[in-house]
DNA sequence: GTAAACCGTAAATGGTGTTAACGTAGGTGT
DNA sequence: ACACCTACGTTAACACCATTTACGGTTTAC
């Protein structure tokens, strides 16, 4: 976007910025908790220095959160590219299960960016942080399956008035982009699967379900198929749940 | 359960017991975060001397989060309870339309009991500590719409394995009761909705939604509509939006 | 009545986020 | 080349936090 008339001084800057958040990355992957003592001293610094890039404790998680999904969500694309680019439907499924896989290999860093009090009015750094570059590529993997099945989407005039707004007029712009207004109804489509998906983890990440289904996934699966058929999948429900159950285990 | 035998000493305790969970209630009631020392401050006592009661501050958090959970099951119940007993459908969407304004109103103790990760294995106090009251709440009301209507339910045999299991010895005991073996497909169904329930409530209160449906609830509303006709309620949707709706403002 | 169990205390340890005061290097203007 | 100022790091301190230890007083039990 930008060029880059950085002087010397801001390309430093910069640099210490990206450590902070790499480094605090290092911290959540050892399995010791984020706090700014700790990053610091990993840097060779002193906690009150980092208040020189970061306004408070909350700012550094909310940055670190962003990251962390940015770098988990190329994971989820990974996974679906295993698969050729024509299979849509898989390369969903795929992406899905990569998340969950992730959000219990990670459960520290899944509660960090899916289960933290949004952050209202920070959004100071990262000029667009939209936060949730997952819910990116799943809406895009979504679209990409409508494009190619053409699945039933509600009008837009028969959603209620606030779901509406919330598809014609998005917070996260990045989301709607490539579907037309008249289309919209696809997005209230995608907000229903992911609160499917969202669920079933998170219910399956903080536990609160019998351990048995956690470990063997069944819940999930049904989860994911029972929601395929509203994306015209329903022709594909044996083979979906194959590649799934294949890349549970990993 | 146990008689009461109860030497002076240990009615002591017990409402000493009772004292340092209904201060914590308190606490969070006043939108101060639990601590040792603030529960202790308040009760005119020095912090260490809670462990005399409790192990460590996660045992504390667990001892609230289930009376909180408690507590809270009681509101939905009550919800539930301004309609005719008959009227199975009409109290199973007023108990999950308190438990979503419950969550809104009092997002900390939400977190407390449903975002928490579980605890593995204390369970030390409150003989059947199963976590989740609110589960067998819904359980009930469930199973109350299933005799009413007898909506169709999976065959036991029908289930993955693991599911087979969950459902047949269920962790918590509780919830079977008063279903036969072959009618546990019925918990089953029941877990289906408490995924969509938990999730849709979850995104609406950690914000990872548009807010203006938050605030609007329409996405609360589908969730539960479309779960409706599993239950056999797909002739009664619109009245049972209405009494939902009626009641997403208060 | 005496011994033991119980329940509280104060003091101390090591951890957290956060603020204030201070020095020192780097880049800027003349 | 000089002075200046800003940015960046330091140390010290404050106010919290959970937790452990050692100690004293009460209450119970034998």
């Amino acid at each position: 976007m930008t060029v880059e008339p950085t002087t010397r001084r801001e390309r430093q800057r910069e640099a210490t910025y990206a450590e902070i958040v790499s480094t605090s990355i290092a911290l959540l992957r050892d399995g010791e908790d984020l706090s700014l003592r700790a990053v610091a001293q990993r840097m060779g610094m002193t906690a009150p220095a980092l208040y020189r890039y970061v306004a408070s404790y909350q700012e550094l998680v909310d940055l670190v959160a962003y990251e962390v999904d940015r770098a988990a969500t190329e994971r989820f694309r990974a996974a679906a590219d295993t698969l050729p680019e024509d299979d849509v439907a898989g390369r969903l499924c795929l992406s899905a299960t990569a998340f969950r896989q992730w959000a219990h290999e990670s459960p520290r860093e899944f509660g960090l960016v899916f289960a933290n009090p949004i952050a209202d009015t920070s959004c100071v750094r990262r000029e667009t942080l939209t936060l949730s570059s997952s819910g990116h590529l799943f809406t895009d993997q979504m679209k990409a399956i409508w494009e190619s099945n053409g699945f039933p989407i509600p009008a837009v005039d028969d959603l209620p008035p606030a779901a509406r707004e919330a598809v014609l007029d998005p917070l996260i712009p990045a989301e709607s982009e490539g579907v037309a207004e008249a289309d919209r109804g696809l997005l209230w489509v995608y907000m229903q699967g992911w609160t499917q998906l969202y669920g079933i983890v998170t219910l399956e990440v903080f536990g609160h379900m019998d351990p048995r289904l956690v470990e063997s996934g069944d819940l999930f699966v049904d989860t994911i198929l029972r929601f395929a058929p509203r994306m015209g999948l329903e022709h594909d429900l044996d083979r979906l749940e194959a590649l799934i159950r294949s890349h549970l285990r990993d």
